[in-house]
DNA sequence: ATTTCGATCTCGTTT
DNA sequence: AAACGAGGTCGAAAT
């Protein structure tokens, strides 16, 4: 198919509705080529094989392919795609048994997603320009900056010694001491937390008590908005402390 | 704006490409009205408040409006959308300085999020048939359907006794017994484990072990393709054991 | 390249 | 509504 003279004028997007499959597939073509995020809506089996295998039989869904390698199938429900590869994969599409096959493929892990396409009602294809970054208030790194500008909201008196603290179990998000100069593990979350990061936190106060003097105490607190039953019984069990806080004030 | 004579005919995508904001917003709220899967493309500013808050200056980017709720606003890389409103939430459009406000809102918890856009430069609708669901294979499930076919994979003599078995701790994957008749927790897991997996094994052990008689015996066994290397330190220091299986033969 | 852990995780299941 | 764990988790930072 060569350039449609509408397209070459225009400096925004191309498109193109109800494409019979060979247009389509000159058109996803020419943009893959181009860098565009490419976009395409119709009836389609998406097969998926790789760190698992997929198979969805026919049915009408949005595709997107995007420059840097992501395939994304959407249906018209749920946040996530019901089919997708990951970013790093190579788009190729081609014409097979009269359908349009769009293939994305990577390697570490080997990985394919295979979408064909037996009706294109709609593709269009995007130059996107877009330099701005998200800018987030509201994560544990929020957490962190709160309670190293007042250390009094954990205790009375708790002191931050360090935020790289390494031991045999990884990284402490806050080493410090209390009022009486004891050894204090911080362990940070940003919303109400579960058992699991009990058990993060009984690791952390373990290795850093065989890390430094056997009679040496350590204490461990779980620093978090709030904790379910289940993480309260275990927090009691492992004689570790619970102090409620949000990332923001 | 009066429904465009092109749409009724078709049953068919519905589309416009570089519409004005008044043109756009009216597209919009009747795709909205009729639960249409939306797409547009353009120049916005994108504000989230909810469990963050987040702001992301202008650009352009792909925004998808599902009739569930779900809202994504994509650039042209990475898998995971910039922006997001989760699916349950409530589409509004509407014009505000000249620009077209799309705000998606939820309660429980509270959050909204609103895209600003001040240059619309494509806005497609589309009514999706899609009766078929995805058929995965290679998932925890078909890990543990392959053990309880071919005990034997686990080791010699194992004997599954139930996969529903209770702890205070939660329901263990796997639970049976050795050929001397001691009682086994497996841990099942469907890829490389790292620390967090050892945690809750050694969870489901201790629960187990407090549950049977005080004398009993309990094994706790991580079944998985591979660990990492901290993994299996915790595995040696907490004493327990691994075996190595994938999901599929 | 691998490991580790946070995430506005999302999603399903169960209580 | 809350809790709990899986996920083809994704993504970023550190090693």
């Amino acid at each position: 198919m060569s350039e449609n003279p509408a397209d070459a004028e225009r400096s925004g997007p191309r498109v193109r509705t109800d494409p019979t499959v060979p247009e389509a597939e000159a058109f996803v073509s020419a943009a893959l080529d181009r860098g565009s995020l490419v976009t395409l809506f119709g009836r389609c089996t998406v097969e998926y094989d790789g760190r698992a295998a997929s198979e969805l039989e026919s049915g009408e869904r949005h595709l997107m392919l995007k420059p840097d390698g992501t395939h994304l199938v959407h249906t018209d429900s749920g946040q996530q795609p019901v089919n997708w590869q990951p970013p790093g994969s190579d788009h190729e599409c081609r014409i097979e048994s009269d359908a349009l096959v769009i293939e994305s493929v990577r390697t570490a892990p080997d990985e394919r997603l295979a979408a064909t396409v037996t009706d294109v009602a709609h593709a269009a294809a995007f130059d996107v320009d877009d330099e701005a970054s998200v800018d987030l208030v509201g994560s544990e790194a929020d957490l962190k900056r709160r309670i190293l500008e007042s250390p009094g909201l954990v205790e009375e008196g708790f002191t931050p010694l360090s935020t790289e603290r390494e031991t045999p179990a990884g990284a402490v998000d806050v080493y410090g001491e209390d009022a009486e100069g004891r050894t204090v593990v911080l362990e940070l979350k940003r919303r109400r937390v579960g058992p699991d990061a009990v058990g993060q936190l009984k690791r952390y106060v373990g290795a850093l008590g065989r890390d430094l003097h056997a009679d040496a105490e350590v204490r461990g607190v779980l620093v978090a908005p709030s904790v379910t039953g289940r993480a309260e019984e275990l927090l009691a069990e492992e004689g570790l402390e619970f102090v409620p806080l949000t990332p923001t004030g």
